[in-house]
DNA sequence: CAGTGGTCTAGACCACTCG
DNA sequence: GAGTGGTCTAGACCACTGC
């Protein structure tokens, strides 16, 4: 919070604001001159604002006609290309959130050596834990961050649960974006008693590898959903790319 | 084809022949004056096809330092939040595409009518068909359209195979955006048939309705995937959010 | 400190939609 | 034709990074 907000960042909420109120007709928003002025700002900020928005998938700009609001893709539940905190999603699928720690070791890299640009031999801290929907299981994943990154004393407690909280006290790291590749398994029998589920259950199962400010790898995850708790959906929108 | 291409364009593609022909040291672009100076436009210019570029995740840009190019996320192969035409992910693969056209029908809407906003009486054309790699089955795929939408007389082979085709020149509509749902599901006998794998492989299962300029439904699709010819990936950026 | 990207402005003209 | 969003400019100042 270092920062006061732009006035971009202002003109978005304001514009949110707007849209929550519901305060216009037909789900036209106001011109951009108009919303320029209302918020005492320039066109090219309103501008700005707009274009996070329409990222978003929140509005929708026609030219020639106006800005409308986009109330489908408002009210999509997790959207894989945004979605964030275990606690977060499940609480958003409308259940409880809790935390079972299974197990956590420091031990050498081994297969995880690649993905986070490690060799073999390199230490890393693994914990494994399973996030809970009112109670019952829904998510297992295990969490990989080279030891290396370790910079303060710690208690291992704070490696049970997600860690996140653990990168950023303990290791002064933060994930600025990752790579997550998705892919369809079947639940074994080792997956079937972590998420009590029968074995053979279709899962979703994510490999997420996650990069700081200074694109150097600092975490490496492993994340099996059950998808009857989550429907994962992506908006994809056709810009006509110029690809050579 | 009817625009000539904007200047940000012009920018966007420029700047992405220097990134490919790898001209400049530590993957460092040239700074932002000087690429409006190469180009011979404004800052601002630049600074739009820059965020082009960013948000493809092809360039990192960092304040006070300068913008770089970030070779790992230009080697993703199908990115979820992307990937269109079936034949070009499967050359992406690096296979040789093709078509088996299944079967196709005009009928009811029954099960598709909500998610295209028609009534259950309503007629729709569905038509199916497996995509092929180096003549192996890889995807399959149900389109549905509704009959109303149709403007034109048509052979039915113009249904055997992408409908896009289809839809733009019969229909004329044309997607803007849609909104995919995935699921991880495990092959039946039927769809093990279809894409010649074993009962129980596990699949890539997309939900898919595209809409229009004017936000209407005008395709609903199911599309399975084997996975080992498809790797799924989603770059996702920590844009601290501010969600109300 | 020089140079970078981040923010913002005021104004111009164009392309499109709609009544 | 009036009004909308799309494109583009020239210039100002700020915040940050590195040497």
């Amino acid at each position: 919070m270092q920062h006061s907000a732009s006035k971009v960042d202002q003109a978005v909420d304001h514009i949110r604001d707007l849209i929550a109120a519901q305060s216009f007709q037909n789900d036209r928003l106001p011109s951009e001159p108009m919303l320029a002025e209302l918020t005492g700002t320039s066109r090219a900020t309103i501008r700005q604002a707009l274009s996070v928005l329409e990222l978003d998938g929140l509005i929708v700009r026609k030219h020639g006609a106006g800005t409308f609001v986009n109330r489908r893709v408002q009210n999509i539940g997790s959207r894989l290309e945004e979605v964030w905190k275990y606690s977060e999603m499940i609480e958003l699928a409308g259940y409880k959130p809790g935390v079972q720690h299974i197990e956590m070791a420091l031990r050498s890299a081994g297969e995880y050596a690649s993905g986070l640009g490690l060799k073999p031999a390199d230490e890393v801290i693994s914990t494994a834990n399973t996030f809970l929907a009112n109670d019952a299981p829904v998510i297992y994943c295990i969490d990989v961050i080279p030891a290396h990154l370790v910079r303060q004393a710690y208690r291992e407690e704070e490696l049970h649960g997600p860690v996140y909280e653990f990168l950023a006290k303990r290791c002064e790291q933060q994930v600025v974006y990752n790579i997550t590749e998705v892919f369809p398994v079947v639940a074994d029998e080792k997956l079937s008693a972590l998420l009590s589920c029968d074995v053979g259950t279709p899962l979703h199962y994510f490999e997420e590898t996650g990069f700081n400010a200074a694109d150097e790898p600092i975490i490496y995850s492993e994340e099996y959903y059950r998808p009857a708790y989550f429907n994962f959906t992506v908006v994809r929108k056709m810009t006509t790319r110029s690809r050579p």
